[in-house]
DNA sequence: AAAATCTTATGATATATATCAATGGAATAT
DNA sequence: ATATTCCATTGATATATATCATAAGATTTT
């Protein structure tokens, strides 16, 4: 139940038995099922979800009523609205799940006791948000200027798993393409 | 000379005159010119500089040669490549001056030796983090699946300093479209 | 002050991508 | 098992944006 978290917290820090014991018990083991909702807009994200298996999406609705997929999460990733966590204010986003979940949930409390008690556990998460930060970057230079050719030739090579694991039209929304336009590119890439 | 970060801390935390006094000790001035580098692809950034005044722009170099900015930054903003600093990989972005600048630049080992002595210090910059990562993430809902006279509304909405203090083109590339795109959706939107 | 360079604006054309439409195949619900 | 809904593919067409070209203003350099 906990492997894939002890896995990634140790793969950046080193806690004792037993400060791994008490971070540990802050988090609450909770299972969903594909088309379940962890977040939806208007409500405040007071949570951070950390999965241990399955995978979910992050959508934002647009003037035109139309979702428009924000990023994808999976096993050993966390997942929430920062946006909301942070300033307490309501969603603007929506978090869904894609395929059946394991998730262990920690609220914002536990979080900030951890943070507080363990300096190994702060470590671990300033270092998390500094790779979220580095992704988001990273995406952001991969969404400008880019062709729809080029922005599916550069998440083959950095995220293949989103091709095998999530419905080509989400792919398509999260890349800022039409789904038609996805399928194109993807007919003229194979062929090649 | 250090007016606008004293601000820019006591907006979010409270020092004491003491720890402020300590804080200040560890950035070192410095003066730039327009079309100076605070930093160049290949380089390591190894500080991290906060803006008294000026502004500069962060920008990559692509395959077809041309830039394509990634940032502004102007007075009381933070201004590094953040993925060489937390890395310590060779940047492959460029910094360049946009206005003649008085920058306080912060030594990693200083700003590391901060961040353990002033808890104070240490908050102030995990919230500057944290916006940090908002704002991006904006920037990428902002960026993708929008038309470009969309952009150029949000734009003006949220940073229309952009459009007074930074030359048109970059802009657009900031924005992901052609400088003559941007001008054309100018001037329809100044018509209307 | 004049020359040179850079920046913006605007028109004409080309191109990439969106949209609309139809079909067959998958997944899901009955 | 059948019906229903959803999804991917492919073609035809429309549209937004890029590119090319030119000229008028700005800025910077000499």
């Amino acid at each position: 139940m906990f492997e894939q978290l002890y896995k990634s917290i140790h793969e950046h820090v080193s806690l004792s038995d037993e400060e791994w014991q008490q971070c540990k018990n802050n988090f609450r083991p909770k299972r969903m099922l594909k088309r379940q909702f962890l977040l939806q807009e208007g409500d405040t994200c007071r949570q951070l979800a950390f999965i241990e298996k399955g995978s979910l999406f992050t959508y934002a609705v647009d003037a035109g009523g139309n979702r428009r997929v924000v990023r994808f999460a999976f096993d050993g990733w966390w997942v929430a609205d920062l946006q909301s966590y942070f300033t307490g204010s309501p969603a603007m986003l929506n978090i869904e799940v894609l395929e059946d979940c394991e998730l262990l949930i920690l609220d914002k409390t536990n979080h900030e006791n951890l943070l507080l008690k363990i300096p190994g556990y702060e470590r671990y998460h300033r270092i998390i948000l500094q790779n979220a930060y580095l992704a988001l970057h990273e995406r952001i230079e991969n969404a400008i200027g880019l062709t729809a050719d080029e922005k599916y030739e550069r998440l083959i090579k950095r995220n293949p798993e989103f091709l095998h694991r999530v419905p080509q039209h989400l792919v398509a929304s999260y890349l800022g393409m039409s789904p038609e336009t996805l399928s194109r590119v993807r007919s003229r890439f194979n062929r090649s």
